[in-house]
DNA sequence: ATTATGTATGAGACCGGTCTCTTTTCGATT
DNA sequence: AATCGAAAAGAGACCGGTCTCATACATAAT
């Protein structure tokens, strides 16, 4: 009743217009800061949007303008450590550019992630930062990206999607770890990740849908036949999505008779239950059990011992696909670039040389 | 030149329309599903909509029924544990009940926070969920909520502002562990937290802003008072807020010669410190130092010895949340509610009788 | 004094949907 | 065949901004 009631139905620019004495296209000027005004107007104007405590409405001046101000971003699952420090990385630059973030969870599932992308564009985000679920699968990205919506990719690209894309030289520091296990003597190395086939069982990298593991299992593979080292590939262990499911495909895989002498997790979550099992079960690490990990979690630092790692540049990975997208978002218009962030290995103490045979 | 180009200016209800032979009224009836239609009509719309791949435009669709799909959820910090767990589940109740989430990350500072709100008012989002930094000061949450949209706070309350609230019972958890302390015959009993004050001395819980930690805080003094240990405020450590500083406190803290015997740290990140520092100076846990970490992170359970901790149910938290706003987003109109979730002490081994005096 | 130039304001279309109100169509009833 | 009522379709206003274009007025140039 009570027109004063500030309450229900918004103030608009035509009441502060009215208030103000002004037309609505004057008040409208002076409220969205752009074309000329004087400085007497100005003044009334900003009183009476004071006064009646105007809000404006972003949705509506998108409607003009056809900008959101609104950036999605669709990742596996924010409650995993590494997500949640790339999604910091995104959401810090995406704020300096005065940008807001729409954040949603695939679960790593395609359909999960097409239903997320149509959503967004539904509401018309500026641009889209994703990291695909399966690179192979990547037809609704395209179609997002030729929606004319700038789209980078995180953590995990596609050969044959000319995009932007910021990722990790996993290939590189797989390589790298296997080297050095072969070299202390390590010859049944076990690889072990989340990733998973139809029939649970691994055959090649291209059985693996995710890119950045897809490149790690490569260097992996390819390093040990380089050593003279062949079949590896019965020596990959997938579907540990879980931590539950982790931990009895590790007790399996290291009560086995034939187990192996070392093993490298595909990320901390993993890392951490093969951690756990081989303590369950009283296998030592280092002495009996060799463990490397991806990603550097802030708990492989305290354990006894403090277990090795690949260092992945986290933050700065959704840093810079942020900053890609924003330079999009500015205009540039050049051919799609590849980024590829340096990882580090830290060397602590759950890495021994093999004594026996 | 093209107009088959598909490229620019998106396809809308009108040109849905035209194709179909038919009112835009009646494109929108089937492209909207409301309405009546009849089956050929429908038929003939979705066909050209396919055609010409026809994408709703939400931000339309909200210009005018004045819902935008949306809920907007300020915390501190994105990267701590805490609250990307808590995220994942207001996330995972927000997309069940047909919502997006706008996350901002407010650093737990309060004029960031209030541009965040403003942010998301402006933006239209249906509904809030935010965890104050400052309980004292939020003035601009009850605007918020003024202004007609729900409001759920997290983690924290404010006793002044009647409001869907979701906490954990910190209080009575900090009392348990504080009495437990006592009985072992510890005396000096640390409480450590990142929250601070100008002066960066504790005097009274009314110092700290962030409303769990107060009543945490509250409930170690109290319990000690009872118990005959009187002007334990000077136990009290402020601004472990970064790892960093953090390290430094714990060191002046735990090397000084009137050391405590008990640590109890305020959350994942400080404890995580806590047993770094206390193992890089030489002291052992349980034997000359006990330690009771809030926050059931991952990696306490691994750690020799794996350490006490209040397990708080975060995700619940989360979702509880969600679900409180979802609720009134639905029409709920009681009055505000206080849920309290209940804790739990995960005993481990970082706990021991104190021996000597 | 008259015309040119520019600044300040107003009027109204527009963005892409929803929604109300009116008109037309069609099947059922007598 | 005439009448009625409901279902189906159309016309156009509306949401709250932006933006183009026209107009009014002031100042500067001739």
């Amino acid at each position: 009743m009570d027109p004063n009631s500030s309450q229900r139905a918004s103030v608009t620019v035509a009441d502060v217009a009215r208030k103000a004495g002004v037309s609505k296209a004057t008040a409208a000027r002076v409220l969205g800061g752009y074309g000329t005004v004087s400085d007497r107007v100005r003044d009334a104007v900003t009183v009476a949007a004071r006064a009646l405590d105007y809000r404006p409405n972003e949705l509506a001046r998108s409607m003009t303008t056809g900008r959101s101000g609104t950036i999605g971003v669709v990742v596996g699952d924010i409650e995993n450590p590494f997500f949640s420090l790339a999604v910091r990385g995104i959401t810090d630059i995406a704020r300096q550019a005065g940008f807001t973030v729409i954040l949603i969870n695939s679960g790593e599932d395609v359909s999960a992630e097409k239903a997320a992308i149509r959503t967004l564009v539904a509401k018309r985000v500026d641009g889209l930062i994703v990291s695909p679920a399966k690179e192979s699968d990547v037809e609704h990205l395209r179609e997002a990206a030729r929606s004319g919506r700038p789209l980078a990719l995180l953590d995990r690209g596609s050969e044959a999607f000319e995009v932007d894309t910021v990722i990790a030289d996993d290939r590189h520091a797989a390589a790298g770890i296997t080297r050095q296990l072969i070299e202390l003597g390590h010859r049944r190395i076990a690889y072990i990740t989340a990733c998973d086939t139809p029939d649970r069982v691994f055959h090649t990298p291209n059985d693996i849908n995710t890119g950045s593991v897809r490149r790690r299992v490569e260097g992996f593979l390819d390093t040990c036949r380089e050593a003279g080292l062949p079949a590896m590939e019965r020596w990959v262990y997938m579907g540990a999505v879980t931590p539950e499911q982790t931990r009895q495909i590790a007790k399996r895989m290291l009560e086995g008779k034939n187990r192996p002498t070392a093993v490298i997790a595909s990320d901390s979550v993993i890392g951490l239950e093969i951690f756990k099992t081989s303590r369950l079960i009283g296998l030592a690490i280092p002495q009996e059990l060799s463990l490397i990990s991806f990603h550097d979690a802030d708990w492989t630092a305290v354990t006894s011992p403090p277990v090795t790692v690949v260092r992945q540049p986290v933050y700065q990975l959704g840093e810079t696909a942020a900053k890609l997208l924003v330079e999009r978002l500015n205009g540039n218009d050049t051919a799609p670039r590849k980024v590829v962030l340096r990882t580090e290995v830290v060397e602590r103490a759950s890495v021994a040389r093999l004594l026996e045979d």
